[in-house]
DNA sequence: TTGTAAGCGTTATCAG
DNA sequence: CTGATAACGCTTACAA
């Protein structure tokens, strides 16, 4: 590309080079004719301001940076999706950080921002990638930034949380009512705070209504389809199996689907199958999935939006948003079996 | 952030800030002692170099831009992933342009590539967001870039792409050797060239077996679910109906075989469903679908790595590379209805 | 209203 | 092997 620069438009419009960048940065500046000699000289050429000069002029990006596990997780694209467009619509563009769950990637990305590649960033992880001084405010040591889905261990950012345990309590409430009793559960990692609070949810809710515990009922998946496969495999193969399976999110609700079919179970009628995060699937799936919503447009909306307001100055005390869940029934869910 | 710069490197290790540079970029060129003692004073401070400055001096950011329509679509999310990982492995970082196929943010982004925010792009529209002149070489008037998924109508930059029509054809001819005659298609946008070109594969498998067009079987879809959904109640009114859908993503294909169900034809006796993309539901949905897969991985990874060389220095003359697509049979379709 | 000039944080050239 | 200094392209005091 022929690259002209704020020098050749100065030149050609015979005017400072200020003048050009006050042209286009503030025109009320400027007069009516020498303006418009500018922006002929800026049209006929094509310039297009250098970003990079911009940039470290004026010490921002104008991006922000979403680091993510997997972008090929409904869940998360819905996520991206909503901060794409919220970004957008705040002028600023979106750096993406697919880190395969990763804490090296994750790392590294971290560092991408702290190297002001962007001006602040979203964080869905759980993993504490910083190296700061627990004595010393916080804010002073970390980029400005928005955790969410897994929550971070220390305060003093922003964070927009679902409330995983109510939320779990919720889907197997939902279970009981429908008498069942052995409830199985396909967790997240439990290494995740997510799961670990859906499998509080589950656990209070198995002993508010009496139930006891039962181990072998309790899987470790990793969100992905294929776990929810293994871990449906494994529960039918239990001389008392259960009557419903908790899956923890909709990935494996669809391969514990899968699997029972296969098996010539019927879906609720043999078995209930719950699911979590209502991804778009869950309505096109046989028999519908019940599942325990999470707003997505939302939490991206409101990560975005946060993220930019306290980039351009809002200097509130960080706070904890809390996005509402909803349990969504559908088909996959029925009553116990007698 | 309390921001250490390469200054208070300098001056803490008592060098200058050249040899402080040198010591990161060509440790080589740095006597032993000194490099250790930039290097401690680097780890003591967690100095990281700073981006826009370094960009400016060095006119390249690490970034590629890539735009693409819709990254809730799993096809797209999975050639993000695998642009992601090879742009990450050669050192870039990846800006994420989700345009919702809308042609102001095609250019936006661009504008955003043209302005130096990023190095080169991915550009997975067929839509031309320049307005370049014909009479002078392409190359010198737009950015580094690979085009794919949809075709530009120029030439002169390099294309990662699918045999489109012979894709439609293969598809078509599978329906063909099961003793399908009524086959329906359910397309994609027909201003996109994807759809057009596989509409072509579908005609021209029709005509080669001596079979009649029929208009009233060719519905017009937009890649989403819901397209599917409404152009299969379409067809299921038609007085004489297809035995057969070919719709053009496998989203659609889930619609449609979703519509069936509900309706109480059996897939595939009653009617035979296929798709196209070989995302990862494709495989959990019952009956299995039977689709054309695309190599994503492949396509995402040649993409990135073929911008990047260029971006290094690759001069070769600018080629189409043409990736393999697969029919992968499934239980989604079936032998024609008698 | 406009121009001059400093400076953002690097890297690269050129001496020493 | 190291240091001084110019330059990358822009914005913004400050001066005129």
């Amino acid at each position: 590309m022929a690259k002209v620069g704020i020098k050749d438009i100065a030149r050609i419009a015979n005017v400072s080079l200020a003048t050009v960048s006050r042209t286009l940065r503030t025109p009320d500046l400027v007069q009516e004719t020498t303006r418009q000699r500018v922006l002929d000289a800026v049209a006929a050429s094509g310039y297009k301001p250098n970003r990079m000069g911009m940039n470290l002029r004026t010490q921002r990006t104008g991006n922000i940076m979403a680091i993510i596990p997997d972008i090929t997780n409904p869940f998360n694209a819905g996520l991206i999706r909503a901060i794409e467009e919220a970004a957008s619509n705040l002028g600023y563009a979106v750096l993406l950080g697919d880190t395969q769950s990763s804490p090296e990637r994750e790392k590294q990305y971290v560092d991408l921002v702290e190297a002001g590649q962007a001006d602040g960033m979203l964080y869905f992880s759980g993993r504490n990638p910083f190296d700061f001084d627990p004595e010393k405010p916080i804010a002073e040591q970390i980029p400005t930034m928005v955790n969410s889905n897994e929550e971070l261990d220390f305060d003093g950012i922003d964070k927009v949380m679902l409330d995983n345990v109510q939320a779990g309590r919720d889907a197997v409430q939902h279970l009981l009512d429908l008498g069942h009793t052995r409830i199985a559960a396909i967790t997240g990692p439990l290494n995740t705070q997510s799961a670990q609070s859906r499998m509080q949810g589950y656990q209070q809710a198995l002993l508010d209504a009496g139930i006891e515990l039962d181990d072998k009922l309790v899987i470790e998946g990793d969100y992905q389809i294929d776990s929810g496969v293994e871990g449906t495999e494994r529960l039918l193969r239990l001389k008392t199996r259960p009557t419903a399976i908790f899956c923890f999110n909709d990935d494996m609700a669809i391969g514990a689907i899968n699997v029972l079919k296969s098996n010539d179970y019927r879906v609720p009628e043999d078995m209930s199958v719950l699911g979590f995060d209502d991804i778009l699937y869950s309505t096109y799936v046989r028999p519908a999935l019940t599942t325990v919503a999470q707003p997505v447009e939302e939490i991206g909306r409101i990560c975005a939006e946060k993220l930019i307001a306290r980039l351009q100055g809002d200097e509130s005390p960080p706070e904890k948003t809390f996005v509402a869940h909803k349990l969504i029934v559908r088909e996959s869910t029925g009553p116990a079996p007698k």
